[in-house]
DNA sequence: GATAGTTTCATACAACTGTTTGAAATGCAA
DNA sequence: TTGCATTTCAAACAGTTGTATGAAACTATC
């Protein structure tokens, strides 16, 4: 029985051509615009192929998104937990920021020929929230968490409500460049330079860095500005 | 053959209450899933009438969305012109980003019952984004840079690259406050309150001013951090 | 009250959607 | 090769979509 597992699962040149063209298709059109026959045409393959392997259209995507998820998680925590190892169990709070937006980032900005499809569908899930991913997408509540708690450690004196905020705003912008980089191209004339991931990363780091420590003792450098400016 | 218009005006019975059926139901379900036929049940209409006065379904939704553009436009632009009229021609950063968040966030945030249909037709909209609304939403762009020139007059020695992301990123953060609220609810377990528009206002105008702030002599008051955390 | 113009209505249309079907093809063990 | 399970395929299905049609109802002018 072994045996029949392997095989099923070596030559299994229709499932995974089918989840590759799905997932391109989505990436570049988004879930409403992308027919199953879209799909097949992409992977070559017979349109009933789709639920003969998966069920359904939402099982599809379901399977596409969850996967995603997982490595998106993985490298998440692989940078946070890199940072956290570097610095004796606790990283800084402008490496907690960018494990968190980094991957995100790098997958979806920069030179054109180097984004990622994976990334660029993983934005195009949670910007059309589209039924079957809805349903899963709790599970990253748990793992949001394990940055706040993060961010928790790299900040002691900090309130929980800012700590939440913050993780927030950081995700808000991060996730807004990527969504809009158009706009801010055509409003900037191209002054902000999109093409600069690291750049941007840094500008979202910033940021969310001194929002969250402003105000605020701090025990390294940085920042010593005294008030908040609004409330 | 006044009459006939004023006629044809005074009585659009039918065009309203399309207009603003299709609102209401764009706002609350967004655009890919609600047909034409849910749109004339809810107004008690005929379907036909939908292809009569407005051509088509994408005719409809310009319609919609131009009509709501201009009223939000006027909306920030009178906030802004009241801001710098209070100030002598120049209002502070403060005032100006406030201007530019404040009417989208009070008309999507807030009890239930006060949030606007407008509001979250324009959220909606721009985080769909269907095809006859990115025809149109080019000349969105001209209305921001009339704020971009706003900052510029309160920070004179702000650079132009970075006036342009303190912009987008404000918009970030308003806009994936209302997108995602439900998110940052559950994250924070109710720690975060959305129902406190004002404080959120205050909140994304705060971090928003820090960050194109920090790192300059300022001429009043307010921050006198030093250095940028990143770059 | 007849007429001409506007608006409503039920209905049909053609195109497209995800899904199902049953037969053909394929691969593998005996 | 024979037999059996898996996989592919063309075709059809039932449902939904936006749009078009032509007759009926209405409204205001003569």
């Amino acid at each position: 029985m072994i045996e029949l597992k392997r095989r099923a699962m070596a030559t299994d040149h229709t499932r995974t051509a089918i989840l590759s063209a799905a997932e391109r298709l989505y990436a570049e059109r988004g879930f409403s615009d992308v027919t199953l026959r879209d799909i097949v045409a992409e992977a070559n393959v017979n349109l009933a192929a789709v639920n003969y392997h998966f069920g359904s259209k939402d099982e599809l995507i379901a399977e596409l998104f969850v996967t995603r998820s997982i490595v998106l998680n993985h490298e998440r925590l692989a940078e946070l937990k890199a940072a956290e190892d570097a610095g004796g169990g606790r990283a800084p709070i402008e490496a907690v920021m960018r494990a968190l937006v980094g991957p995100t980032l790098r997958g979806c900005l920069g030179p054109e020929k180097q984004r990622s499809t994976a990334a660029r569908f993983m934005i195009r899930a949670s910007i059309e929230a589209v039924p079957p991913i809805r349903k899963i997408r709790n599970r990253e509540i748990s793992h949001l968490r394990r940055f706040a708690a993060a961010m928790r450690r790299a900040l002691p004196g900090c309130a929980d409500v800012d700590i939440y905020w913050g993780l927030h705003f950081a995700l808000a912008m991060a996730h807004q460049t990527i969504r809009d980089s158009e706009r801010l191209d055509k409003l900037s004339e191209g002054l902000c330079d999109l093409d600069d991931v690291d750049g941007v990363i840094d500008r979202v780091v910033a940021v969310t860095t001194l929002a969250l420590t402003a105000g605020r003792p701090k025990t390294s450098k940085a920042v010593t500005s005294r008030d908040r400016t609004g409330t």
